[in-house]
DNA sequence: CAAGAAACTGACCTATGAGTCAATCATCCG
DNA sequence: CGGATGATTGACTCATAGGTCAGTTTCTTG
């Protein structure tokens, strides 16, 4: 087998400076000299092999997105009824290891960023979307068609709501406690039809 | 009666200029180029009645809070069930006026900014804990002391939801249909006690 | 009116951060 | 070996933006 080209290699190794320096920084803080410093090399380097600051957080964006994904996918296709795929989805957006301080600054950051117009929307968009139209088409067998959108949307919000405040209030909002505020929302919603 | 001095006329009309620049720049890109520019004048002068940037946001922020809080405290008030009370503050967070992309975002930069450690954290905090517990006060009569706090924490962070998806989707959800979908949420938060 | 205080300005300084570039250094292949 | 290709660097430019300052104008008041 072929040996590993060096430019694929060190455009990971970045790629994962990057990520480091993009959760513990958010989107603005992460420059191209941190980036550099992390990953022990220089600026020029970095732009070597990724042609703008963009391109990097793309790359970093991206990644963080497919895992995302991926780990979606795994844990919601094997719950079989709406209603546990649906609770899977919330359980998915709580994970204390996902739902931390910094993952909350650093979401929120691309947020400002892309509501300010630099560019990045296409992810925001990726990401709502996604849990939006998730969390309504595992609603639709519950709810029924009419109302499966507004209830997904209500949810989402709320969730979106409450990894805002994970952001500014690193203790006052635990993940267990978000969850479970989530999880009522829901049992409500359901209860109220 | 004395003339009012030129300072103080002064600090105003730049604190008024700031206020336009932040509502369609964000905190961030409110520059004191920009604010000196909006008011004519120059931004040596606007450092000569603000002794930093920093100096100037805290005023304009202030000034935001105070007429929101006027303004809660007027349509709050007159209302005499606490029912009432809860459906006026939610009508406020919507008012067509004040529920629009510009101020979502600008209030979006400043939550970013805050949430990244750039001081200002007294102010979100300010906003968030009024909010909640605001509601709290009133949803205590409804729905019982132990069950105030998390209603009204959810309703809050639905409403942060709802606003954060205002400044990022400025077409996608209307003053009307946010504001239904926070009362909803409430009506069905009292119908499952 | 004159002098001092306040308003006001624009030139300057500094820091930051993105991006450029020519010059090295390493490596690989003919 | 020896050139070509690619990796790497640090010094450079450029732009932005906050803040300083000395000097000028304007106002106020004795």
């Amino acid at each position: 087998m072929p040996l590993r080209p060096i430019s694929d290699v060190r455009r990971e190794e970045l790629a994962l400076a990057a990520l480091e320096v993009f959760l513990t920084s958010g989107a603005d803080r992460m420059t191209l000299e941190r980036v550099a410093k992390t990953a022990g090399t220089s600026k020029g380097t970095v732009l070597h092999y990724y042609l703008s600051k963009e391109a990097l957080l793309d790359r970093v964006l991206r990644d963080v997105l497919r895992v995302l994904g991926r780990e979606a996918q795994a844990s919601i296709v094997a719950q079989t009824t709406a209603r546990e795929k649906v609770n899977a989805q919330i359980a998915l957006c709580f994970r204390p290891e996902l739902f931390t301080p910094e993952y909350a600054r650093a979401w929120l950051s691309v947020i400002a960023k892309c509501a300010a117009g630099n560019g990045v929307d296409r992810y925001r968009r990726l990401i709502a979307r996604r849990l939006r139209s998730n969390l309504q088409a595992y609603l639709r067998p519950l709810v029924g068609a009419t109302e499966a959108r507004p209830v997904a949307e209500s949810l989402a919000a709320l969730i979106d709501g409450l990894w805002l405040r994970r952001a500014v209030d690193p203790v006052g909002l635990t993940p267990d406690r978000a969850k479970a505020l989530a999880l009522t929302h829901l049992e409500e919603s359901l209860a109220f039809l």
